[in-house]
DNA sequence: TGTACATCAGTGAACGCGCGTTCACTGATGTAC
DNA sequence: TGTACATCAGTGAACGCGCGTTCACTGATGTAC
């Protein structure tokens, strides 16, 4: 029952009969929990309990336990953009590094916390599209079309840029899965990921010639 | 309840009393459900009743429901393995078609089987590392390495073969991920995917130098 | 060819579990007058 | 400044559910003699 150093849900946050914070603290709940016990490790009851509330008390907050799930991807990947952006800006636009810089970030988040990563991307949720979400992924992937765009220097508009973009996308999240999966350890993949960008940029974001030549 | 055009668990194979064929049918009903209700909606209890015997009777072939699930995943991987052997069986070794259409074959297992490639790649599995299904992965991991190697003319024991297969790996690999999560559909990548592996093999796979050159 | 018996592969009832969600309720809060 | 009242955000008990697994058991099978 020792559950004081709980970093992401702050203690005693709960100070009489009216919480103040169960909204946020329900989505750090999810953020924790999905760690801890994997990526469908959340439940609602657990949850509540971390807060130190009843296990009714959530559906005051939220309609159902996909609508918690869905609150705390979408502040994940709010997150992410906000990292993206701040990873790009010591990196001179149009530079390798910037570049680069997005594709060790989505990496590393995902070696962080694999939890949250598998649930963003492994897990089938509800059939309603949740727009909110799917929005979002546009804004961080246009982040990246830019960036390979101004590496390229075609304009973001160009429907190669989104192409080429959508293969590093396609490098960065296969690897993070064979990462936290441990397929790449398992097959001994001595790959240095600086290493693996730099191919991936030399090798296929390079010229912003199609495909087809020779 | 009409569960009559099942195609993969054969029709009254339940003859009386013992059942006869209840290993391989348990293993069948994984690959079913996983694509019916989803990588996680498989359960023993379901399996059973598909197999018209009792929730007790599977305990007589696996020790528990992980059990059944990884039998599942190596039958299937074992299945790819041979299925890969036999696309790559048409082309010339060293073509550019036979990387190509190892790359096609993993892109569609995915799309055919969602449900199976998550249970294979998405689900945190019992802590036991599973060594037959690592060792299983090697082989088929050992065909794309031979194929990359043929194809960029140098030794499949070269450790740049290695990593060279392992890019293609992670581009196939997300690309599949990508692709069953609707992420590609939402972000409207018109990307038809032997152009994707065409400009992957040339852009990574063509040249047998070193990522470092210039 | 017939019988005794070990083994195999089922049965069916029961267990405890934790879960998602609902319900009628009540304490706390803030605002209009 | 004080009070009435609507609203908000909790409670706690209960529900039905399906699950994984165990248990003592029994019917079917095949083999040794």
């Amino acid at each position: 029952m020792s559950e004081a150093a709980d970093n992401l849900a702050p203690i005693e946050a709960k100070a009489g009969y009216h919480h103040g914070d169960l909204h946020q603290q329900l989505i750090n709940a999810v953020h924790t929990l999905v760690e801890e016990k994997g990526a469908d490790g959340f439940s609602v009851a657990e949850a509540a309990r971390k807060a130190g509330v009843s296990s009714a008390a959530p559906y005051r907050h939220f309609k159902d336990k996909d609508a918690i799930l869905r609150a705390a991807v979408l502040d994940a990947m709010e997150k992410m953009r906000a990292a993206m952006e701040a990873v790009m800006a010591p990196h001179p636009v149009g530079s390798p590094e910037a570049v680069n810089a997005l594709g060790q970030h989505y990496i590393d988040f995902a070696r962080e916390r694999p939890g949250m990563f598998r649930l963003m991307f492994g897990i089938t949720r509800s059939e309603e599209s949740d727009c909110a979400v799917a929005d979002k992924g546009s804004e961080v992937f246009g982040i990246v079309i830019k960036a390979v765009a101004d590496y390229m220097g075609i304009s973001a508009d160009d429907p190669e840029a989104r192409r080429r973009a959508y293969i590093l996308w396609t490098v960065v999240h296969g690897h993070s899965w064979l990462t936290i999966d441990g397929k790449a350890d398992q097959q001994k993949i001595d790959f240095p990921e600086p290493e693996l960008l730099q191919a991936v940029s030399k090798g296929v974001l390079g010229r912003p010639t199609s495909a087809s030549d020779h």
